[in-house]
DNA sequence: TATGAATGAGCGTTCATTCAT
DNA sequence: TATGAATGAACGCTCATTCAT
């Protein structure tokens, strides 16, 4: 934490992040166990505590990483023009948030700031996501007669509510895709979403 | 061998829940331990688990009751006219689900059906929340230009929203309703929530 | 227990052998619960227990029965005239009794009458089984000049060694009748089983 | 990373294993709690479950450890020169064996190696027993026309049908010694131990 | 920084057996 | 005889976190 930086310090972190994520990638978020993590990197459990205030701090870095990994590539795609393309871009992130219970029970936990000062990365990255869907909104064919700011944070509330009902109902398994075009419809485009017989 | 569910095992089962809700009113729920309940309720521990088949069953339980008994109060109560007004007449029972985070975790986590036929209690509660929204919706004086039951799905995405921020921000703690307003506002009556200059 | 027996009551008890033999035949005796018995045969618990005294003493009977099935074979087979063929025709019993952990040592629990005018039926069993080692040997082309009964008893010892040891030493599987053959050439033959290079 | 066993995990377990062996001074070995173990050796249960597999894995230990104590007497005293002292010789480490139904029941349990490389002291004990044995059988006025191994492992078969028998016949008590004798007698030196009579 | 032994506190489980009805 | 709810008493386990060295 202080200045000069130990290139061993950062050594050693950097192989708890990976070994972390070589973990992940064989037995998912879930199952990641701090003693499996040290003992694979070959460093005692205290050390990993000396890099990483406890094993959420990791875990929240490890799934902002690859939050903004699938960021990215929203980025520098086409912006979408419609809400069903809305929703077709933004499946491949909601696709990772709802992989793991556990993955989306931190997302949810970081969701907000912990303190003014104190944003985490999962909460900067779910910003990223709601200033994105905002700047699409505020480009796109949706309505403009409100805040495109209100209205992202609008669609990230159906996403996660969509999300969520994802984990249980097992079997009436409706795609999150079906789940949410009805509200994005009647959210961004109240004009063409109407549609009093729905159900 | 058929279903007498015989009084005393009634009555073993009710002293638990009864013996449960005393030490929650005294301690919370998160506080809460099997041990405790059962030591209290004079029953041995055996006897906890033939009648719940964990602690989680047990709060779910008594979760559910607890919404319920806000429901009630709900139903009985004037239906709101006006989004500020259901803002208000939601509080009380919002105050209860993030009044713990564990209360709050419990209701997220059961807030849908495991399965098909096995639809618990909380979920019963929820479903029975949205329908009790849709008929103030259809009632009152907001959008009818939607489905009823879709506008208050949406209103429970945006109290969820809400209160699962309310955990996070600790310190600017916006209080739930002031959050809740704007979404409502354009949610349920769009052409008076417009406000391009929010924030 | 009383003299009127009442058909009903030997209706029942029979049931209940019957379900608990068709119970061990699918899941072994090990994996015999009470509860799956009583289930399976439409009884409740505490019939079961009107019945026999303890579950012990349920498998204690079948046990012996299923000993006394396999002593019957040897009964009407020929006597066995050298130790290879004594070991020969006792190993369908040993096979049994070795068959399961749990079984094998419910016979050695009740290997001993518990009390004089007490003698269970795998007492009997086993008592039965020395009798008829002894009659072989004492027909057969055996050591003469010692008591058939007491070499028969020893007989017993090893046998009872060779398969407790069966159930350790894993890997080094050393079939029962290799482990006991040397033990029973001295002890009923010591003039052919001499063998000071042993081992 | 490497196994340095730090003192103070020596020290623990060191602990724990004294503070075992005082509270089954006081209640025997069939009354021993782990809870009252680590309570009174002011250690967290997950000390306990982190030094030994699991409450048999200590019994194990500590019964072995008192075998080993018996034995070290038996090794130090003069060898026994006939049955009858060798039975004497033997009856303090057979007292302890029976003196506990679970205490014979756990060696009994682990009186041979589970895996080959794996041989557990109860094992090694015993194993040190039967070379103790068949020391003397070699030294002493027995059979030499057999491998001193081989009657010393059929020694070790009487001795178990003796103290198996033991636990049976509760009212019948016969003394350990009487039982071995006529066994002992025609396995050791089988041209005195004629007695077609017995019995 | 690094080490790794120790913590902790409660949960869920087991399942033969008893006993009031 | 039959019922089945209730008992009981420990065990094993979990595993992120702390802290003395």
């Amino acid at each position: 934490m202080n200045d000069p930086v130990q290139p061993r310090a950062i050594k050693t972190r950097t192989r708890l992040q990976d070994t972390a994520r070589a973990v992940i990638a064989e037995t998912g978020y879930t199952a990641l166990r701090v003693e499996e993590v040290v003992r694979r990197a070959g460093v005692a459990k205290g050390t990993f505590f000396a890099h990483f205030k406890d094993k959420d701090a990791l875990m929240e870095l490890l799934i902002a990483a690859e939050m903004d990994r699938r960021l990215d590539t929203l980025e520098t795609g086409p912006a979408p023009q419609d809400t069903e393309t809305l929703i077709h871009t933004l499946m491949p992130l909601m696709t990772f948030m709802t992989g793991e219970r556990y993955v989306f029970d931190v997302i949810l936990r970081h969701s907000g700031a912990a303190a003014r000062q104190e944003i985490g990365p999962i909460a900067l990255a779910l910003d990223r996501l709601v200033r994105q869907i905002a700047g699409w909104i505020a480009a796109g064919d949706f309505r403009r007669d409100a805040d495109p700011l209100l209205l992202a944070e609008g669609v990230q509330a159906f996403m996660a509510q969509a999300m969520a009902l994802n984990f249980c109902a097992l079997h009436e398994t409706i795609p999150l895709a079906t789940r949410l075009a009805p509200f994005l419809a009647l959210w961004l485009k109240p004009e063409t979403g109407l549609d009093p017989q729905r159900r």
